[in-house]
RNA sequence: CGGGAUGUAGCACAGCUUGGCUAGUGCGCCUGGUUUGGGACCAGGAGGUCGCAGGUUCAAAUCCUGCCAUCCCGACCA
C-alpha cells in the first residue's frame, strides 16, 4: 500500500517540543506520531497508530500462540468486586474512581484481576475446566501522581494483562512458564534487549515474580546485574549473600568513650582517627578493607522506622546497619510489607525516653529489653563483627562491641541501600546498578483472589478447590516508547522492521517535471505490489534538504531517494538501521528493498 | 505530597526588572513569484481572551492575591 505523505495527517516539529525531556518522547512528538491531549493522556496519530497496532499484534499472535484466548472487558467497572479484594480502598488515590447519575460509585480499571476471576468464576466450575489462560489488549487507568515522560507513564495506557487459573501448584507453574517464554519471544520480536530480573511480588501475595526490564536511561526502575554470572534483582528483591562470621577472640572488650559533638557518623570517624587509645582491631569494621585508620564502614547506625499494619496498629523497629550505608526505603517496605512504614517522628521519640536521638545503641533495643523495640540487623553484622555506635547516653559511643558476645538482635533484615560494585549474592563477583523501564512483569497471584472471590472448581473427587492464579502483563503503550528510546540517533527514530509503520520511505528529490517523480511512483507501485507499505514523499514545493531531514526523523527503516542518480538510472538506497547508503540500479531496487524488508 | 522552574499564535521563544501608543521574532500555515541533494529566497497575508479569576491603577502581558496547568528533582507507583 502507498501512503502519500502529500495527504498523510502528519506535521513534523522542527524544534524539540519544550516538555519533552527524554527521547522518545521528543521524538514522538516532533516527529507527528503522538500529541499530549490530557496531563499523562496522548492523541495517536496515524503513524503512532500503526506502531501500536503493529505491537498490539505481535502481543497477540504470542498470546494465542501458548493457547491464551483474548477477552475484552469493559474500562469502566463497578465497585463491588474491588469492595471484595478491598482494592476499592488498598490501591488509595492512584484508582479513579467516579459516580454515575445516581450516586453509584465505579472505578476505571487500573488492573483487571477482579473481573477475570469473577468471568471464570461465572462461567466454570468443574477441574476439566482447567486450565484456562485470557488475555486482553485494554485502556488502564491509575491516577499516577506525577505523569512524566510522554508514554514512558502515562494515567491512561494500552496493556496486555492475562490471567492463568489453574487447579494446583504444578499446573500453575506451568502456566508461568508458559507466559515467561511468550514474553521473551515478544520482546525479542519487539527489538527491545530486556533482562529478566527477581521482583518482589509485594502486596499481591504471590510467589514467583520476574520482571522484564528493558536497560534504558530515562527508565524508572533500579536493578542489579551481576557482572560475571547470571544474577539480575530488582534492587528490591537482591539478597546480599551470607557473610562469614569473625572470630572475635583478639578483640579489646567493649568500652564507652566520651565523644562530644559528634552528631554525624563523619564528626565520629574523624574523633575516632584522632585517638591514639583506640586502635582498631581486626575484628573492627566488616565492610572495609583499609587497616588503618576507622571508617564509616566500622560504625553501626541504628535506624528506627513505625511500621503501619494493615490492622492499624503501630509499631517500632530498630535497625541496625553499618555507618557507611543507609537504609533503602523501597527495600525497607517490599521487607516489611504488607505493613508501611512511617517515619520514627518526635513524638515516638518523646513517648520513649530511653531513646537518645544519635546515640541509639543496641542495650537498650530488642524485644526482650524494656522498651520492646523489635531490632533487626543488616546481614553484613555478622557474629563476632565488632563496632562502634551509641552508648545510649548524649556524647557517648561504644566501641570494639561485638556482635554476639556484647550484644544480640531478634533477627536480620536485608534494606540496606545496594551499592554498585558491591558483591554478588551467588558469585561474589561485582554487581553493576542499571536503570530500566519496566516492560513485563509475570507472577504467580495464588489463591488471593480466588479465595475472596469465591472462585472454586470440583476436582475429580468432587470436592471443591480453590483455584491458582497467574497474573501477567505487558506495557504495550509503553513498548512503544521504550522502543523509541532504545532505537533512535542524532537524526530521529530508527524503527525496527517488525513495528516501523512503514516498510520503506521513498523520496522524491528531484525538480518537478523531471524523471524523478515518475521514478518514484513507479518503485512505490512495484513495492506496494509486493505487499509493502511504502511511505511516498510526493510532496510539492519542499525542498530536498527538508524531505531528507523528515524521513530521518521519521524512522522508516529504509529509505530510497529517486533524486540525481536518475538521470544515470540509479537509485540511492539507505539502510536506515544499518547506517549504509547504496546505488543501485533502478531496475534492481524493488527487489532489493523487498528482500531487505522480508 | 514536599522543593524548584515555567505558562505570551500550531512549535520554539523575546517583551515583564522600571505599567503607557497597534504585543513582537524565528519556524510552520495561506497567496503570488523565483528556487530544487541537506530544514531555500522575495513580496504580501491569516492566526493571540498574553494560563484562569479577582485586585491596584487614568492605564496591566508587565504590579499584588488566589487558583489552575505543565516540566524537573524527591516521595509515591499491581
Amino acid at each position: 500500500m502507498i501512503h502519500r505523505l502529500s495527504t498523510l495527517f502528519v506535521r513534523t516539529l522542527r524544534d524539540d517540543p519544550a516538555e519533552a525531556e527524554v527521547p522518545s518522547h521528543r521524538l514522538l512528538v516532533r516527529a507527528g506520531y503522538i500529541r499530549r491531549a490530557a496531563p499523562g493522556g496522548y492523541t495517536w496519530l496515524p503513524l503512532g497508530m500503526r506502531v501500536l497496532q503493529r505491537v498490539e499484534q505481535i502481543v497477540r499472535e504470542e498470546m494465542n500462540a501458548i493457547g491464551a484466548q483474548e477477552v475484552h472487558f469493559p474500562a469502566l467497572l463497578p465497585r463491588e468486586p474491588y469492595d471484595a479484594t478491598g482494592r476499592w480502598t488498598d490501591y488509595g488515590p492512584n484508582l479513579f474512581r467516579l459516580q454515575d447519575r445516581r450516586g453509584v460509585d465505579y472505578l476505571l480499571g487500573p488492573t483487571h484481576e477482579e473481573m477475570f476471576t469473577l468471568l471464570v468464576k461465572d462461567l466454570y466450575g468443574s477441574y476439566k475446566d482447567l486450565p484456562v489462560w485470557l488475555y486482553q489488549i485494554q485502556t488502564k487507568y491509575r491516577d499516577e501522581a506525577r505523569p512524566r515522560a510522554g508514554l514512558l507513564r502515562g494515567r491512561e495506557f494500552v496493556m496486555k494483562d492475562s490471567y492463568s487459573f489453574d487447579l494446583d501448584d504444578d499446573g500453575l507453574q506451568r502456566s508461568y512458564d508458559a507466559h515467561r517464554a511468550a514474553y521473551v519471544k515478544i520482546f525479542a520480536r519487539l527489538g527491545l534487549d530486556v533482562v529478566i530480573v527477581k521482583a518482589m511480588s509485594g502486596a499481591m501475595g504471590g510467589s514467583a515474580s520476574e520482571e522484564f526490564l528493558s536497560p534504558c536511561a530515562s527508565g524508572e526502575d533500579t536493578f542489579v546485574r551481576c557482572s560475571a554470572c547470571d544474577y539480575r534483582a530488582n534492587t528490591e528483591a537482591v539478597r546480599i549473600g551470607t557473610v562469614p562470621a569473625i572470630d572475635a577472640s583478639g578483640t579489646p572488650a567493649a568500652r564507652v568513650v566520651d565523644t562530644p559533638n559528634t552528631p554525624t557518623i563523619q564528626t565520629l570517624v574523624d574523633l575516632l582517627n584522632g585517638r591514639d587509645d583506640l586502635r582498631r582491631t581486626p575484628s573492627d569494621a566488616s565492610a572495609s578493607g583499609n587497616a588503618g585508620a576507622w571508617s564509616a564502614a566500622d560504625t553501626l547506625k541504628n535506624v528506627l522506622v513505625m511500621l503501619r499494619h494493615p490492622d492499624g496498629s503501630r509499631t517500632p523497629l530498630a535497625i541496625g546497619v553499618p555507618g557507611d550505608r543507609e537504609v533503602d526505603t523501597k527495600r525497607l517496605e517490599a521487607a516489611v510489607s504488607p505493613a508501611e512504614v512511617d517515619a520514627f517522628g518526635d513524638a515516638d521519640f518523646a513517648s520513649r525516653p530511653g531513646l537518645v536521638k544519635g546515640y541509639i545503641g543496641p542495650d537498650v533495643l530488642g524485644e526482650k529489653k524494656p522498651l520492646g523495640i523489635r531490632y533487626l540487623l543488616d546481614p553484613r553484622v555478622v557474629a563476632g563483627s565488632a563496632w562502634v555506635t551509641g552508648a545510649n547516653e548524649p556524647g557517648h559511643h561504644v566501641v570494639h562491641l561485638v556482635h554476639g558476645r556484647d550484644f544480640t538482635a531478634d533477627g536480620v533484615i536485608d534494606v540496606a541501600e545496594v551499592r554498585d560494585t558491591d558483591p554478588c549474592p551467588t558469585c561474589g563477583s561485582h554487581l553493576r546498578i542499571e536503570r530500566g523501564i519496566e516492560m513485563g512483569h509475570v507472577f504467580q497471584l495464588g489463591r488471593k483472589y480466588a479465595e475472596v472471590l469465591g472462585l472454586q472448581v470440583l476436582d475429580e473427587k468432587g470436592k471443591q478447590r480453590v483455584v491458582t492464579m497467574g497474573s501477567y502483563g505487558v506495557g504495550v503503550s509503553r513498548a512503544v516508547a521504550a522502543i523509541a528510546e532504545l532505537h533512535h540517533d542524532q537524526l530521529g527514530l530508527r524503527w525496527p522492521r517488525s513495528v516501523a509503520p512503514m516498510d520503506v520511505h521513498v523520496v522524491i528529490a528531484g525538480k518537478p517535471g523531471d524523471d524523478t517523480g515518475p521514478a518514484a511512483e513507479a518503485l512505490a507501485a512495484e513495492l506496494s505490489k509486493a505487499g509493502l507499505h511504502v511511505l511516498l514523499d510526493d510532496r510539492d514545493g519542499v525542498s530536498p534538504g527538508v524531505r531528507f531531514k523528515d524521513a530521518e526523523l521519521l524512522g522508516m527503516p529504509m529509505i530510497v531517494i529517486a533524486g540525481r542518480g536518475v538521470a544515470k538510472g540509479v537509485l540511492e538506497v539507505r539502510d536506515r538501521i544499518a547506517g549504509t547508503t547504496t546505488e543501485l540500479p533502478i531496475d534492481q531496487v524493488a527487489a532489493h528493498v523487498i528482500a531487505a524488508s522480508a
